[in-house]
DNA sequence: TAAAAAAATACAATCGATTGTACAAATATT
DNA sequence: AATATTTGTACAATCGATTGTATTTTTTTA
């Protein structure tokens, strides 16, 4: 292995000292330009690179976030990461990127072995399973910025990225009965988690609003994968007297398995015969036919502003503890051909 | 700031040597099991967290692997990291992700950054624009692995994970042939990178080995977004003599474009006038209708194998600069509705 | 030209953990 | 009980870069 050249090495070659060396490499004022010319090129000539682990520890700075989301190749969460990777590259910081599995177990260990790194600032979005911040506290204690974004949990003093869910879905509620939905439905996600609870009550606050009938039959919680959705339809099938007249789902992979198996086993139509809307605006749902009704939730947007967040709280650590600062990044209701009943 | 607890403070404390403290932490034999005992105590006391940077330098290893990748945020490369990762986590390494844009000056760069945090190993799918490894000449002088995925160039000494693009390409066009299509054009991605090239061969082989006809007209070399797409299907249009019975699109984007736009601009039906196929299966293949064929190209298998690869040759850096080694992964034609022409 | 000021460079400690060697204490052997 | 052996700890150097202080060299000023 060809030893790494440091700049000892090139201290002795150049007959220099080695913080000479350290200071003409980082362009200090304190070095004469003659042997600043020199030191860069003996660098160059040798493949000089600089070793950042020993810089770190000595600058105790590694410019490095963390990121830790439940699963990367999720849209919404490579979207986010996407975001994210642009603004922290732009200004010179690399990103560490875990997926925690939705386990909390898991996530409390890379949470763990990312302050260990001594990672600059951590972005966030916990597991589903995660009950609160206290895993957090090494962060907080020892003065390293956290940001959440998208899920969260009540917990004071956490500053945080989110989106409007109740908003959205209350949104798409509105439309729905805008379109003549009168027995709405929703297929909802774990309801111990904020974003579905967020979506779930803005579901019920527009039924609520619009005076429409509510029953707890309407509603199934559910981890919105594609066999949910199918065992939620079939379900509803059994039963045709009572068949909702649309079905707000809270993600779109849900509603887009609905759509597929009414259009593959039954000759229920969608939107004649119910309305389907989702939530999140999946590439997919532009390509169903008719066209998903969804919310767009801007996932890049949101790791884009919860990175700007935080590389502000890392350049001035003190509002970073003082409050916790949210941004509530807005939804945006698209209207295609699965909602529109308007009968 | 709460001043980071060291493992100089946990010797305070108890009275022993640093050295001590630094042993008991890892289960040395070397120290008494009462020792290791309070060692414990102490350190869960006071919250001593150990710092990897520390560690590191001294050690010389940082149980992280470099993973660039065009864009983060497509499907395929979000499907790859997710196998990289799960792969590297559960060996207790960490992956730091980059994205190059497809920009050769920006892959550099992060190239160097990424040596100069000392990565363990880099896997790497170049971008569009990398012409060789020699940027990668960095690691290889310096015995750090790299394995390239998915794109590679041909670069004498690289080991790498890529996939049968040649195969897929011949599949998809012997299947075609076999549902009888006789004039099939190729929307083809940049013929400058091996893989797109090999989808080009592979097609061309198949047209040549059924003694089809085959023109310089029936391709059309693009980057394979939507526009490019529909660009493509209105030209086409334009001359309805000469029109093709089948399209190839070396990837689904495009594909799901031109489908869509024939259902929305024309009456001209899929497969029934003429028969479409893509390459990648993404998720939204299996959702229009007709479904898209196309060719799986198991991306998460391809990151897994590519991390397996890199960890091996971690461990064993014998081998990893001996021989260049490629493992292929196989294609899987996914049959749907977009090609069942049969007549 | 001598003294003062400025510029360039050297010295040495430091970041926190690891590890080879040396030493001391405890236990075993004869 | 005296010596040999094992076990447990301490000492000290090291990884490579950074940075405050000290020193030398050069330039300026009187």
């Amino acid at each position: 292995m060809t030893k790494n050249i440091t700049i000892h090495d090139l201290a002795k070659e150049l007959g220099l000292d080695s913080s000479t060396i350290s200071r003409a490499l980082s362009d200090s004022p304190r070095v004469g330009s003659k042997t600043k010319e020199r030191v860069l090129e003996k660098a160059k000539e040798l493949g000089y690179q600089r070793n950042l682990m020993a810089s770190n520890l000595r600058t105790n700075k590694t410019m490095t976030i963390g990121v830790v989301v439940p699963h990367i190749s999720r849209h919404f969460f490579s979207e986010a990461i996407d975001g994210i990777e642009q603004v922290v590259a732009s200004k010179k910081y690399r990103v560490v990127i875990s997926q925690s599995r939705d386990d909390f177990e898991n996530e409390k260990e890379i949470v763990n072995g990312l302050f260990m790194n001594r990672v600059d600032g951590l972005l966030i979005s916990p597991s589903m399973e995660t009950p609160n911040g206290d895993h957090l506290d090494l962060f907080y204690k020892n003065k390293i910025p956290v940001v959440l974004f998208d899920r969260y949990f009540d917990n004071g003093g956490l500053s945080k990225v989110i989106f409007e869910d109740n908003k959205g879905a209350y949104d798409l509620t509105q439309h729905l009965i805008d379109n003549g939905c009168k027995r709405i439905y929703h297929l909802a996600g774990d309801l111990n988690s904020q974003i579905y609870m967020q979506r779930f009550a803005g579901y019920k606050e527009a039924l609520k609003e619009n005076n429409l009938d509510f029953e707890e039959t309407f509603v199934k919680e559910s981890n919105l994968y594609k066999e949910d959705a199918e065992e939620f339809i079939v379900d509803l099938l059994k039963d045709k007297n009572n068949f909702p007249d649309a079905i707000i789902c809270a993600n779109d992979v849900s509603a887009l398995a609905i759509m597929k198996y009414l259009d593959e086993n039954t000759d229920i139509k969608v939107p004649e015969d119910i309305a389907i809307a989702g939530f999140s605006n999946e590439p997919a749902s532009a390509i169903i036919k008719p066209g998903l009704t969804t919310i767009d939730q801007h996932p890049f947007r949101i790791g884009k502003t919860a990175a700007d967040m935080l590389l502000k709280f890392i350049d001035d650590k003190e509002n970073a503890f003082n409050a916790s600062n949210t941004i509530v990044v807005k939804s945006e209701l698209i209207i295609r051909g699965s909602s529109k009943k308007n009968k």
